[in-house]
DNA sequence: ACCTGAACACCGTTCAAGT
DNA sequence: ACCTGAACACCGTTCAAGT
């Protein structure tokens, strides 16, 4: 007599995700998300191969969406407007789930995420940062767009940014400044 | 009949600061700690209270020692060639403490550690980028270059850049590009 | 086929007992 | 005054037994 199945890949990794950015890595214990859907917590190794193995499900399904998020901004109008957008998409993302942006890009964390959000978002990036600053330097110009887009959102969440100021003030900034320096004969 | 001590506080902090360097934050057990000074796990808690201090103890010193490489690399020559100083120096320190460094930083993982050095530096660090750009923008500004040398340094620890290129070739451009924004007119 | 309790390994931490 | 083994709580994981 077979037993019917309580739960399924999906929403296992659905409850992750949801616990993850509720209460942390830490938080996302095998119990947790065993008592979210709703199971003992060894039934778990039945749907996923173990803790790092569901994390990595999480981590992946979040740089799947990035990408389509970057994907979807992207635009073939006037490049400083499309790099703009570009940067806007990818700080929104980081607000709508924190822990697995920060998850996607940490050191020794998820390598392949990070290698398929690089891959499937170079090809835009590059095309827009081309636009103004030339071919022949558009990788490390794209490279210094990166830094300092993923280091300011890494400090907008880890609390940074306390010498009073305006923190979206200071975003908008830092992308009038690098478009500026990319391009600047307008 | 007291016991003789066999350990210091000091012992037990470098051994857990070596060992962070060495296997990582997950690696970094009591235990580990413990055999690495010649003693049995519960003895720690006789020199720190707990693992997070013990680990809030090994942060902020890596806070306290890049605080110092900072002011040791403060000058107040040419300005340009001034922020440059400051970034290598960080760079450097992100090279010799790569684990501490990215935890000093890490969101939600040590407050006290990162507001200590954001103190202690944004002095110099405004200084000099007050130089380049004018004191009205310098809160700003400043915070578009350390924003772009956390990310820079994030992703080169986490093996970003695959797309090939030259990584300290991608490190001067972005500081070129950084100091000709600020500052457009030599 | 999947679910579960029981068991095991490992880690952080406490504590009574030793010196 | 510090050190230790034993014990406890908690977590990840395995597995035999149930349906």
């Amino acid at each position: 007599v077979p037993a019917p199945a309580q739960t399924s890949t999906a929403a296992v990794v659905s409850a992750a995700r949801e616990l993850l950015e509720r209460v942390g890595p830490d938080g996302l214990t095998m119990q947790a998300v065993a008592e979210a859907v709703g199971v003992r917590a060894p039934s778990l190794y039945k749907r996923v191969p173990d803790r790092a193995g569901l994390l990595r499900l999480v981590i992946e399904d979040a740089a799947a969406e990035l990408v389509d998020t970057f994907a979807a901004a992207a635009a073939t109008g006037e490049p400083r407007d499309d790099l703009r957008a570009l940067l806007e998409a990818t700080r929104a993302f980081s607000r709508q789930r924190p822990k697995a942006f920060a998850l996607i890009f940490a050191p020794g964390a998820q390598p392949e995420a990070a290698r398929q959000v690089a891959e499937q978002t170079s090809t835009d990036l590059l095309r827009v940062v081309a636009a103004l600053v030339g071919q022949e330097q558009s990788l490390p110009a794209a490279r210094t767009v990166v830094a300092w887009a993923l280091g300011f959102i890494s400090m907008e969440q880890a609390g940074a940014f306390r010498l009073g100021g305006d923190v979206d003030a200071a975003w908008d900034y830092g992308i009038n400044l690098l478009t500026r320096a990319l391009d600047p004969a307008p």
